[in-house]
DNA sequence: AACCATATTTCAAACGTTTGAAATAATTGC
DNA sequence: GCAATTATTTCAAACGTTTGAAATATGGTT
């Protein structure tokens, strides 16, 4: 059943008594070649499952129409969803796309950028682990002429490079709005990692639709917390430390986080507890499953935010937009009410 | 900033006025190589950021170092958790990984496999789509010698490959005998979509459980479930239709499932809810948030599923296994009380 | 039969590597 | 000093494609 000889051009050529160029124009309709002699080369090489060579055809095309996309990990449904919306674009428009994980470690990350540097992709789509400070293993891409696109998590300083975020400020302010039209003056905001350079924006949404509405900021209504469970939960005590100044409301900057704060409020007996209203950014599917479910979800988009980012990338490949012309995109989020 | 002729092999070896070849030797460490030749070309190509064409690599040494994945989607913990198995060890060993999700859509999953037979992919770890009946596209792979594991969802009747598989029979004969040790005497079934083959293996994991321990099995305690929460919902209202056959427990094919219908139940006030005891395959981690959790979870393993597929694949690859003995490889569950 | 125009095919170089064989340089022994 | 080793470098072909230029074939006019 294993066929030896592997079929290239060059075989079908000998196969057809014709030259190389030939079988090779043929096969990619070149109006010069004659229409039996397309005929004759195209069924010889469907019979014989001529596949050609990638790696072949990139040495001499120098592109491979591969996007590569590195991101912190697969486990996260917003990058899940987010490569949906990458590669549903990209195959459309006849690219491949390589994911790599950075499991969230810098060195990881620059391992999978040199790979994918190697791989001599067309275009990358990053969204930095949480401890990238330097970027000197990403800047090599602009410096060999390949576009990067940086999505969610970018270089917060660095204005010189091409961004597609969602609008989380636009979508913490909304929650925070809707919280305030239910009668809520006291708003409660956990925040996530700060090295997250999105976390400050979320925060100034929460801020400024306090401002707006003339709600008094406490900032003992305020606090941070990693991804971790204890984190959490100390976070959350403090939060809910001082009975004069009791939250009725929680923003929370993370679903996992806020069922987290959820849990340990429902457990701690909190007086109030069914009174408090909560909103997480996320709006995961689980939370039909939950008996205390948060009153709304920010829902953000994270197709569209993939989506966005293939397409500017291919722009900047297409040299559709200058690769120095740098560009900054923004997706809102909704408010979606359970 | 942007640098115009592409540093190789070639361009190192005219700054250097030397060979091509020497070149190419030093970098790759030839023993024959002077070794103060070998600190210059070293140094001029980490100074000059050489970065190896993989394309060229690959064309000339007829393999890629590439292993290709095709599995229905990434919204699904199972996979992405395997992936994580997959990628360390690959990664571990010089291989890098392409993903390519089919969306349980038979075209898809072709179009899929072209692209990775195109990219000369070394190996190849598939779990096919739900309605995969033809496996043309996959047999390419071996046709051209290239190596396929199949893991998790695959051919049933098909003898002629090599399988990595979680131990689906032995989860779920475990998750039964431990609802029958709590002195369950009706214990429901709840299955999955037909098509996936392991399906049938749950379900004899069921029935063996029951045999072995004397307890009559039912019919009516078996009722079949796709994805899809209408479809659960009216499975679930069959199961517990007869009041003089009500079942105590219930084993559900998947978590997502098992929790439709725990809420189905809860909101249908059934009289016993409270004692009724449920397991599912998943050990999903939002478990811990839900107010009436399952009282165990099958724990499938899928990164060690990942793992064991990757590690036959490479001794396919290496020639250390013929590619025609082919193998089966069982992963264990575990029952995980919550 | 010679010429021209057009249709079709082939040539040959290039893409960036690797590698065995051949060539050259350096070192040693006598 | 000169041959014989040994160390080091270079040559040249190959991997499978693409593509502009050159070559050849075909057909039509006169």
């Amino acid at each position: 059943m294993t066929n030896n000889t592997p079929v290239t051009l060059k075989f079908l050529a000998e196969k057809l008594k014709m030259s190389v160029s030939t079988v090779s124009k043929a096969l990619n309709n070149y109006p010069t070649i004659n229409e039996y002699t397309k005929k004759r080369v195209q069924e010889m090489a469907r019979d014989l499952h001529f596949t050609p060579n990638k790696s072949a055809i990139n040495l001499k095309e120098k592109k491979s129409r591969i996007i590569g996309i590195i991101l912190p990990n697969l486990l996260d449904h917003f990058f899940t969803r987010s490569i949906y919306g990458v590669e549903q674009f990209a195959t459309k428009n006849g690219y491949n796309v390589i994911i790599s994980q950075s499991h969230d470690d810098l060195q990881k990350e620059i391992q999978s950028a040199n790979m994918l540097l190697r791989s001599r992709v067309d275009g990358l789509i990053v969204a930095i682990s949480k401890n990238t400070q330097d970027f000197a293993h990403l800047d090599q891409f602009e410096n060999m002429g390949t576009p990067v696109v940086y999505y969610t998590r970018n270089p917060s300083f660095n204005l010189n490079c091409h961004k597609v975020l969602g609008n989380t400020f636009q979508g913490c302010y909304q929650a925070t709005k809707f919280l305030i039209d239910r009668g809520h003056k006291k708003i409660a905001y956990l925040g996530g990692p700060k090295m997250i350079n999105f976390t400050h924006d979320r925060f100034n949404g929460y801020i400024n639709a306090l401002k707006d509405n003339n709600v008094p900021f406490s900032a003992e209504l305020v606090a941070y917390t990693d991804f971790d469970q204890e984190n959490t939960v100390s976070a959350i005590k403090n939060l809910f430390a001082n009975p004069e100044n009791m939250p009725t409301a929680l923003v929370a900057f993370k679903e996992p986080i806020l069922f987290d704060a959820i849990k340990y409020l429902r457990s701690s007996n909190h007086p109030n507890f069914e009174e408090i209203e909560c909103i997480g950014f996320g709006n995961t599917s689980f939370i039909s499953y939950l008996d205390s479910p948060p009153i709304a979800s920010v829902e953000e988009n994270p197709e569209s935010v993939g989506e966005n980012a293939i397409k500017l990338l291919l722009q900047l490949i297409n040299k559709e937009i200058g690769i120095q012309d740098y560009q900054k995109v923004m997706v809102d989020c909704k408010l979606v009410i359970h």
